[in-house]
Parts: structure tokens; sequence; C-alpha cells
RNA sequence: GGGCGGAUUGCAGAGUGGCCAAAUGCAUCAGACUGUAAAUCUGACGUCUCCGACUUCGGUGGUUCGAAUCCACCUCCUCCCA
């Protein structure tokens, strides 16, 4: 099977410019293609994720990836899909999380002579002139056809700033760079980026008399229609430090039923024809394709060791036996409520007690009924059915 | 530059002198039912030394026995006119 259509089966496939021109492209190999990445936090993301995803696969069918950090479109911030402004990141954070982004990435995409390349527009964006880029870019773009792109649809009723209604002037321009300097042909991005990505290939067109193509990814969304990869607590990371590989794992190991194939479609490398047997699972099966899934994304993101570790200590919560999660707390008072925010399980005394009260705590098989309980360490705290975690008492 | 309106507890959004820790919806958490799913029902959802007390309604002052609510100034934002 070529790589256009298992992209087409997974369902990664949302918009395409020109699905004849693109498929002899990436199925020849012949793409040197890029996606953009905005360093707004110091760690990539599970949506991030899909994308790098997109470039392995990308890659092992001989096409280049050039991975480009937004270091100099981060000073502007894309204000696609958002109802506020973004606030403006200082330059000591954005080289942060550039640095930070590219580390990460390294463990996934092979860098190097004539394989990928990575590159920051922080390099040509910011020595640009304000006049220059008026009179060789500014005009080949109109302020009508700026204004109907979507992306901008909702931003129109809350206030758009001048500076975020260039973010596509810039992403434009980035493009076309890259296809003068490195020969740069496609782009692809989440669906969301689809009119940022038009004004690419349009702008080449224009500046070069040169064909580029754009390809946007199918966003994940969950059965919600929500973007997946969100949690209470914020986004699901890819750093271990921010998001660790047990939580990473049970955030997948409890995504609905309803979205499971779909993530192993899209975010797996599982081949295609065996993902079409686990379809014809039956309905008790659902659990199995739940751990073959968190599985698999925790291996891709943290290593196998890490993976079978999570998964041994997720079976161990949840069925019993062998090594649970494990928290350290340093605590004045060895008590339950204590514990319980010196853990993070809770965030205040007062959501503690109320959780106690509320009959939803128990240490090891006893349901904690006094406010007082004595906590020793080593003791298994159990929050509800999902939260089970070992103390260990400093 | 001129005019109007606005800023409320995670979000949305009521409240316009005491009955306000502040309606309602969403999100979240727990209990029941389950499959570590969904749906449904129940409860909780500012903080604390929790039958009580304390601190919140953009900021700073003021009026008042009493202010999220009235006044003044400041900051930010929407909209209308330029």
């Amino acid at each position: 099977m070529d790589i256009y259509e298992e992209l087409e089966k997974r369902g990664l496939v949302a918009q395409v410019t020109d699905k004849e021109e693109i498929k002899q492209l990436i199925n020849g190999g012949g793409a040197r293609f890029y996606i953009g990445f905005d360093p707004t936090a110091d760690s990539l993301h599970v949506g991030h994720f899909m994308a790098l995803c997109l470039m392995k696969r990308l890659q092992m069918a001989g096409n280049k990836p050039v991975v480009l950090l937004g270091g100099g479109t981060g000073y502007i911030g894309d204000p696609t899909g958002r109802t506020d402004m973004r606030s403006m990141l200082t330059p000591e954070t954005i080289q942060k999380n550039c640095e930070c982004f590219k580390k990460q990435m390294e463990r996934f995409i092979e860098f190097g002579e004539d394989k990928a390349l990575i590159v920051n527009n922080a390099d040509w964006l910011l020595d640009l002139n304000y006049i220059d880029l008026l009179r060789e870019v500014g005009a080949c773009f109109t302020v009508n056809n700026m204004l109907r792109a979507e992306c901008y649809k909702q931003r129109m009723e809350k206030g758009l700033s001048f500076l975020e209604f260039n973010y596509m002037i810039m992403q434009a321009y980035d493009f076309w760079h890259l296809s003068e300097k490195y020969g740069c042909n496609m782009q692809f991005g989440g669906d969301d980026q689809w009119s940022n990505m038009l004004a690419g290939t349009e702008l080449i067109r224009k500046k070069s008399g040169k064909d580029a193509y754009a390809m946007t990814i199918t966003l994940l969304l969950n059965s919600e229609g929500k973007k997946m990869g969100k949690t209470a607590k914020g986004a699901v990371w890819l750093d271990e430090n921010k998001t660790s590989a047990y939580d990473f794992y049970q955030y997948w190991r409890n995504v609905d039923d309803a979205d499971v194939m779909k993530c192993i479609k899209m975010l797996t490398f599982i081949p295609i024809d065996e993902i079409e047997q686990m379809e014809g699972w039956a309905d008790n099966r659902i659990n199995e394709k739940k751990e073959i899934l968190a599985f698999e994304l925790t291996k891709l993101v943290h290593g196998e060791e890490k993976a079978q570790k999570a998964q041994a200590m997720a079976k161990a919560a949840f069925g019993g036996g062998g090594e649970l999660p494990e928290k350290h707390v340093n605590v004045e008072f060895k008590t339950i409520i204590p514990v319980l925010v010196a853990a993070g399980i809770c965030s205040s005394n007062g959501e503690a007690r109320r959780l106690i009260q509320q009959g939803g705590v128990s240490i090891g098989e006893e349901k904690v009924t006094d406010i007082n309980a004595p906590v020793k360490s080593g003791d298994v705290i159990h929050k509800g059915k999902k939260v089970h975690i070992k103390i260990v008492i400093e």
C-alpha cells in the first residue's frame, strides 16, 4: 500500500490542494515538506504528537521533512481558534521553548544531512524590514481575501489586533522562504491552519511561479467534538516531568469507547490491516483495544521500558498485585487530610474533607470515615475508582 | 479624537444598597449503576482551626449602620461615530 492511501485509510487527510499531484509527490518520495510548531510552551503535547507521527510516516516513505520552529512567529501569536489574544511571550521564553521542542523531536525524527531539517523562522523573520516586506509580500495579498478566511471569523466579533492579523502573512512568508532556500514544495498542518497554508501556496505561485501544495490533517476530536489531549489539569504533555508515563498511559486507557479505533488509526504505527482486524473484534474486547492504544502510544513517547512499567502499574492499581505508582510526601501531621493535599490528590484541606465525608477515599481496603484517620508510610490511598497511589512519607 | 456599554467565583452568564460565598448552564470531583467507557440519578464544587469564622465580584479611594450593587479617579475591553 502506498503512503497516501495509508494516510487516507487512517483518516488523517482532511483537505488537500491537489489530490492527484500530492499523491504522486509523496508516494514517490519527492516531497520536501514542512510542518510548523509554535513554541508556546516548554513541552510538546498530544496535539503536536500527531504531526510528528505524520512526519515520521512520510519520512519512512522517503520524503524529506523540515521542522519549522516558530521562534519568530511566536512573537506574534496565532489567533486561529482563539477567542482572546494570546499573552505575549518574552524572547527568552521563546528561545527556551524552542530548545525543549528540539530535544523532544529528536526522539521521533531522524535529523541530519539529507534526512530531516530543523529550522527556526526567527532566523529570517526577525531581520525583515517593514517597508521591504510591505512592498514584496504585502502587495500580494488583499485584505478582502484575508478577512474572508475562516480563522479570523470568530475574532471579528471580539476584536483582532493588527499584530495577530499579520500571522497569516508571516506563515505564508515562511513557506515561500523555505521553498526558495530548501526547495520545500509542500506544507502539512492541522486542519485549522488551512487558510494560512493556502496563503503560502498562493504567495509562492505569485512570487516564483512555482507550484506548492498543502495538506491538512484531521484534528483529533473526541466524540463530543472537543480537541483531545486536554484534561482538567491542562494538556497532556509529552515531557515526562509534566505528565508522567503512568498518567499518559491512563489518559489513553480512559478514552471513550467511541474514540478508541479512531485514535489507534491516527496515532499508532500498527499496520493498517491489523487495525482492520481489530475493528472486527467483539464488543467485550473493547478494553483490550484501549490497553493496546495506551501501551503503543506510551511506548512511542516514553520508550518500551516505561510503557511496560506504566502498564504494570495500571494493572496493579486496577486489578491488584504488583507495583503501584508512588508519591513521596513530606508532612508534619500524618493524617489523611494533609497527606491528600501534599500528594496533590486534593487541592485544599476543604476539598479533602468533603471528599472523605462523601465516602470517596479509602486507605488500603478500608473506607475512610474519620477525617483524622492516620496514614503511615506505605499505605495505599484510593480516591474514587481511578486514583490509586502508594504513599511514602519522608 | 467623540459617544455608549462593559469588567462577577475554571468558562459562559444572572445579580444593580441588606434575604449574596453570590441564580442558572457547562466543566470538574465523589456516591449509586458499570467495563478504569458512555448514558442516567444523587451530592459536592472560595478558604479555614468547617454547626462558626474569614477573604472574594478589574484597581484605588469615598458615601453609608451596611456596597458586587451608589460616587470619584485609574486600568483594560466591546460597540457606534471619525
